[in-house]
DNA sequence: ACGATTACCTACTATGTCAATAGGTATTTT
DNA sequence: AAAATACCTATTGACATAGTAGGTAATCGT
């Protein structure tokens, strides 16, 4: 593989980056049936086997199907025009939360009120929850297509 | 302390966010002198060890200094409004890469010209940037101020 | 029915970062 | 000399990341 980052310091990592790369590459190749994971491994140069990881993430997630089977593979479960990349990457990172106060499962801070740092926290997060939900896959798809 | 957020899940990390406090600390409080690590660590509820050591980053990246001894303590090394929350939170997360292929020290990644995902994390990148680096410190104080 | 192909499942591991804590030394003022 | 302060080195536990490994189950073509 290329481009790994140990423990975790960048706020994208490896998974959220290449569960977009799988959804992309099924949007561009899913027309005509079930898409083999082993095709997309090799398309996107990624590890089959760190795949399935990420791919099981998007089918609990009810992003994608999988049948098994020759033939089989993988299929977007709606329009590639109906999923935004914000909802891939909060599935597979958990959370965009950029810090620990906003996170879902934070507890209350007792400093919230005082805090002189949590509104731009605030005002930050809205505006990459904004940028990645306004993101959808075709939109990514259009630069490097025709 | 209060929140923390073990091997590192968010984008700015318990340094970077106490480096912050830090410095609009002495920003609100460093008008008459040096302000003693101990004063700051009691205002804002952050154990004073830990806060050494990110003080210590802020020493050695010029952004304040410090002087020992009784009356010492810290203090800014400019006026407020020409310090930007990117360069300090640059400075204490070492980046502020949002993924691994934009970090300053990242290999080139042979896939640059053909990743379909690139422009999106080059355009959210600088996004993110502009954001920091266009708040300064004055701009978090008066909010919560008066 | 068989064999190939595919998804799907459970585990394991190495490494690095984070978030501190601990205990000491050097410096400066009174 | 004493007190207050900065400054230094080391250590720790927990956890996430980025994979690897080896198997089982389902489905299709022949």
């Amino acid at each position: 593989m290329f481009l790994q980052q140990k423990g975790g310091k960048n706020m994208i990592s490896t998974k959220g980056r290449y569960a977009l790369r799988v959804m992309l590459d099924l949007a561009r190749h899913g027309n005509e049936g079930f898409v083999p994971l082993k095709d997309i491994a090799e398309r996107q140069g990624i590890s089959k086997k760190y795949l399935e990881i990420i791919v099981k993430d998007l089918v609990s997630g009810k992003l994608v199907t999988g049948v098994s089977g020759k033939g089989g593979g993988y299929k977007l479960c709606r329009e590639p025009e109906d999923y935004s990349v914000g909802e891939i990457l909060e599935l597979m990172e958990n959370s965009l939360a950029t810090v620990a106060c906003l996170a879902a499962d934070a507890p209350e801070c007792p400093r919230a009120s005082a805090c002189e740092t949590l509104p731009m926290w605030t005002e930050f997060d809205k505006m990459v929850h904004d940028y990645f939900y306004g993101k959808k896959l075709p939109d990514l798809l259009e630069t490097s297509n025709d």
